[in-house]
DNA sequence: CGTCAGCTTGAAGCGGGTCAAGTAATGTGG
DNA sequence: CCACATTACTTGACCCGCTTCAAGCTGACG
């Protein structure tokens, strides 16, 4: 299951996500460290790529694709507790066993690290440490701005939340622009997105129907969206509609 | 409102919490700077310490009561995003403004400091910034295992969940034996207990209501809480009741 | 003794879950 | 190249767990 294909490498100085990643305040001469130790490792759509409670022996990055980190109870039901895209950082340092599923939901290419030779250089590169310290943060924001959608938003909400989030961080990595029509592919099964959501995939497929018949969005396909107007989703998603951008 | 009561100061080397703070690992030194620039605030039950978006000047660590983090929709719809027990931080480094509500829902007593002498003592004590990251991962850990818990679970798992999570910090703190009954006091009002599980407070009243009635707990009073049988409380929760602590 | 915050309990309604059937796109083997 | 299976999704009908609305209880405090 766990059969990696080897990617091939490019020179960090080369890499499109670098200044979003663990290693953006690296300098040089770090970076020629990280260079050396890396290397890439590449998982199809479907692939697990590690299981909650697994050893786990690397840490990385993930360059393309999504990945989704997930949480199971005994009897099936699974949570997805966070969604990884390009520049997310995977693993944690200080413990080696995996605390949650992470499984590739497209293809994906990750840049690893054996753990114990990137905590030794995190030790001795502050540079690192304090940009892993401000990613947490940033993922605790994120996590915490998920439960507020959990425990409190309708499935209406719940789906204008996500399509809201996707949306803004595609733009955000493809440097488009913000205004007028944003168009996108979910890289998400409804499924998954029912997974992220607390819902079941049947509410899910009611919703996006729904949200599609009122004009919120519009559906080239299953998976290819468009939002005429970004403020409008907001306003779905119960958010203020300012504009702010998170990500 | 925001009248903080000034509290007796105490020295570091006393502090009761000290060894699961952000100071954890700091030397007699490093303890001696930050004795220099801290200070004590009290707040009393019910008071805010900060609002969502105010300018935050100082961070701190909650040496006693219980504090917490909620986030609010305009139509008035709260979600807790934190329970801040002795021993937790307060506040974001780099960030200049509160990102949640922080409420005291008990007495509290604060170790404060101002935001620019704690960054910048900060940069030059690894220990520290250690320290906090590692906090940092932890509360990200445990905002996961709530999203799952406001995802997946049932009215009833909730109440569980919520119950065994204090039940567990409470023993940790008093450093209480965990075989045998465990009793401790809810800092909550059903109300906070709500906006913590994403329920209103007549399913939380009712389900606590159930879970006395079947025996899973005991209770003197609205408040107090004896659990006779950990293992039973854990597997109403929907855990694996094999005693893993979290916390 | 009255008041009020915090809590409990009841009755009714609804949002989202469950179960079930059907569609569309894609692959697969004969 | 077609019959068939499979995966992903949609839609409908019914049901249940939680919310909503409402009334009453309890204990602390003036």
């Amino acid at each position: 299951m766990n059969a990696a294909v080897a990617a091939p490498t490019q020179k960090c100085t080369e890499c499109p996500i670098r200044h979003r990643a663990v290693c953006a305040h690296c300098n040089p001469l770090e970076l020629q460290e990280l260079d050396e130790i890396k290397y890439y490792r590449s998982f199809e759509a479907g692939q697990t790529v590690i299981w909650a409670g697994d050893k786990m022996g690397f840490v990385g990055t993930v360059i393309t694709g999504v990945a989704t980190l997930t949480q199971t109870m005994e009897d099936g039901r699974t949570q997805m507790v966070g969604l990884l895209l390009p520049s997310d950082f995977v693993g944690r340092p200080g413990r080696d066993t995996a605390a949650y599923n992470v499984i590739a939901t497209t293809d994906i290419v990750m840049c690893c690290f054996r753990k114990k030779p990137f905590e030794d250089l995190m030790a001795r590169t502050p540079h690192i440490a304090h940009r892993l310290l401000e990613m947490t943060l940033d993922e605790l924001d994120a996590a915490r701005e998920w439960m507020l959608v959990l425990g409190r938003k309708t499935a209406r909400e719940k789906i204008a939340s996500l399509l809201s989030i996707v949306a803004r961080r595609d733009a955000s990595i493809a440097k488009k622009a913000t205004v007028g029509p944003l168009v996108f592919d979910l890289p998400l099964t409804r499924e998954a997105m029912a997974d992220y959501l607390g819902l079941t995939l049947e509410t899910v497929s009611r919703q996006i129907s729904a949200l599609k018949k009122d004009g919120v969005i519009e559906m080239q396909g299953k998976r290819h969206i468009t939002v005429p107007d970004m403020g409008r989703l907001m306003e779905e998603a119960g958010d203020d509609a300012d504009g702010g951008f998170l990500v």
